[in-house]
DNA sequence: TGTACATCAGTGAACGCGCGTTCACTGATGTAC
DNA sequence: TGTACATCAGTGAACGCGCGTTCACTGATGTAC
């Protein structure tokens, strides 16, 4: 039996109740937005007094804490299982499967993803304990451009050399998760790394409409021009 | 006397207290987000009754509908007047004129970034009226690369042919500045349009703390790259 | 195995606060004659 | 130019609502002996 595994009734109840106003502050989330979050509402849902819900949130502010991190580990999984779903050596395919974990978790999830990486909730400071969650798709991307790095790819498209300034910039990026990633690809990867969500954020927040009218064929275009770009 | 401007003493009034709650509802914006702005705090701030501020506005929604117009507009003009700083033949400097008032703009407010390009204002729909000023900067963007087109310039990175869907996907786009822009060029210019909104995002909205240390440098830097990929 | 005590979940009332919007009314400004 | 009437800005009270958080308390669950 797992230590960390609920065993009494208290410690089980007490597991389902904390998943149960999550889920409830999820749906909320959906249906009102982070700032309209109402401790509450989640009571009323679950049929008890606002009061019991502070036994299990100290706070608004950790509930909302609680939500970012799980919507950025959401994420992160979607992300690094679309790497992971081709092999190894296979960057473009890794490179694929990256990016289209990306949109379709923010497709399927648009208010967590607007959490995420949309405006921040005013008043609110995401604490540290969000960061590592947080950090996970850049991470997967750096990852696979290092890859392609070391298989002796380069950038398929002209990539002008970084100024002293830029150099400075993306140095603690570049030894992030390599010795010294190369300087071509650190600039076409951050570039990647903000079309894909910028194309994203206009899609979900609604600047596209009439202009693009199919949004998961342009997004294919992207991805496929990117991976060019990419040399992947 | 152009028949437009205030003549009589109340008029002059009206448009001067129209102005000064827009003004404090602009303020309370950066302090507390779109989702808290207060009717009534706007009200105390100028020393009124809540009542009198329905004399200038029929509702807050309403409120928020002038302040997300006054937003694109301005950032309308930043975009606009960067575009026209360079010569019309000049499409780099245009390029640059361009992208440089967009951060520009968003860095100087960004709370009225994170509310015209950020996640949507919950139960806020933004009406009609907002739709002109809000696709001013994706129409200097399409009118640039259809003149450097119209030029004899291509894109400088290698562009992938698009497909039938994605063709058919951004046929509105294609013909909304010229007769039909060029496949190669409506792409890209997709991208660059990404790109850029997705790096001023992710740096607005915290995305990139400890990963790049000089904005300026970064922004400055893919403003260049993208530049190249465009062939101006 | 049974008992005594400690821990914890959940309650319901309360504190103190803020909100958008309406409405009947007063008094000032503007206009038509 | 002066008067009568219409328009409009602004008031203050009220309606009906919701919020986060605290606190003393009850009763169930868990644990040590």
């Amino acid at each position: 039996m797992p230590p960390s595994a609920p065993r009494t009734a208290r410690a089980l109840a007490r597991a389902e109740l904390t998943r149960l106003i999550l889920e409830r502050a999820s749906a909320q989330l959906a249906e009102i937005g982070p700032a309209a979050l109402s401790v509450r509402q989640i009571a009323r849902d679950l049929d008890m007094a606002s009061s019991a819900v502070y036994r299990y949130f100290p706070s608004r502010d950790a509930l909302l804490t609680a939500l970012l991190i799980r919507a950025f580990d959401d994420l992160g999984d979607a992300v690094e299982d679309g790497d992971a779903s081709a092999a190894r050596d296979d960057h473009r395919g890794r490179w694929r499967g990256l990016a289209l974990g990306l949109r379709g978790w923010a497709v399927a999830h648009p208010h967590e993803y607007a959490l995420t990486y949309g405006s921040p909730v005013p008043g609110y400071a995401a604490p540290q304990d969000t960061i590592a969650s947080a950090t996970r798709v850049a991470t997967a991307l750096l990852r696979l451009v290092a890859d392609a790095h070391a298989a002796g790819r380069t950038p398929g498209a002209p990539t002008r050399p970084a100024t002293a300034a830029e150099l400075a910039s993306i140095a603690p990026l570049r030894s992030f998760v390599t010795d010294e990633l190369d300087e071509g690809y650190a600039v076409r990867g951050l570039m990647a790394w903000a079309t894909l969500f910028g194309n994203i954020s206009l899609e979900l927040f609604g600047h596209m409409f009439r202009g693009v009218l199919d949004y998961d064929a342009h997004y294919e275009t992207l991805v496929e021009q990117l991976a060019d770009d990419l040399g992947l």
